[in-house]
DNA sequence: GCACGTCACTCGTAATGACGGGGTCCGGGG
DNA sequence: CCCCGGACCCCGTCATTACGAGTGACGTGC
């Protein structure tokens, strides 16, 4: 998630041109600052004030409710385990569930997850296949998957990696497998 | 594709004057925001509810550029004989492509198509469980599906039917069966 | 370290928008 | 008939935004 934006990119959510931007960062209109090079910066937080302040609608870019998680899974646990763990752990966070394919993809656009668990053992969906469909989707490369495979099946934790996923997680897991593996996808807990 | 308007831009898709329009803004009755300048910007979005609260015809440039039209399927031919129908017969149109379930879901969330065609064939999905789960998705329900059928398996038709399809088009099919067809779900063609 | 994309800055100029005041047209009610 | 209000349009002035060209510098990824 971006931290600051440039003036182009500022421009863009406040309808306005970059030209513009610069002005009102002149005027003192706009909270900026400036790397030693002199390029403007304005970070998330003063843009997020800055169209409030003048009732800008808020594109859902700039919106932040914390790690995005989507869970492609056919039994519930995985889900209710992760929600509980998360809750516990006070990291802000949405999860989102998918259960085939369809709609794997399909909330894979509308939610743009941060986050990806995908079921290696789902019964209609191959589970790797899947991993690769998202890793050659060039907008999904800072997407990190996590593989969840059946415990002790080592040759299936290692497809899943060179199919594209960031981790493996051998289930069951405890909670502490899951901090760890979250951890090693970026999601620092605790 | 723009993403919001000024006053006058605005004028023209609504048959009036710039200046009707910031009255109607100053009343309220059309959702605006301002540019800390005092600019008023109207959303795409916005101006489309606009239009279709009052029932004024909403003009092309409004919409996107044509039919848009989401083939999934695992051979290319039908995908070149519908290009080459629609081509022909000077319907502006864009198509897509899915092969799998997950870029189904991807390609419906990313393209919102009008008009979907669903092979009921597939080698590695179900056709008519597709039909159903793009029909169970209430921002679907304006889209139209065409399922396509070996020719002489009724049963099948039927079936595709009642799980959400508009239409059938038996396969193989000739360009006046898919002119039919299309004009079925309101893609009228020559 | 190099190259490419992006940004800053300065001009100037053109386009467009806001705003207030004043019209015009039309239909309804006294 | 006449007045009134609503809806729309037109005008002049001033402010805001856009755009273009030219130059040089920055930042990022390889």
């Amino acid at each position: 998630m971006k931290e600051s934006f440039s003036t182009s990119e500022v421009a863009v959510y406040c309808h306005v041109t970059a030209d513009t931007i610069r002005k009102w960062a002149e005027a003192g209109r706009i909270r900026v600052f400036k790397t030693p090079g002199g390029h403007r910066r304005i970070r998330r937080e003063d843009l997020l004030t800055f169209l409030r302040d003048n009732s800008i609608p808020i594109h859902s870019d700039l919106k932040d409710e914390g790690v995005k998680i989507l869970v492609v899974e056919s039994e519930r646990s995985v889900v209710t385990g992760l929600r509980r763990f998360l809750e516990q752990a006070r990291v802000p966070f949405v999860v989102e569930t998918a259960s085939d394919g369809f709609d794997a993809g399909h909330k894979m656009a509308m939610f743009q997850p941060d986050v990806v668990f995908i079921d290696l053992q789902l019964p209609e969906v191959d589970g790797l296949e899947l991993c690769r469909r998202i890793k050659e989707k060039a907008d999904y490369s800072a997407t990190q998957i996590i593989a969840m495979s059946p415990a002790g099946d080592n040759d299936f934790a290692m497809r899943a990696l060179s199919a594209g996923a960031t981790a493996n997680l051998p289930k069951p897991f405890t909670p502490d497998d899951l901090r760890r593996t979250l951890a090693h996808v970026g999601v620092e807990v605790g």
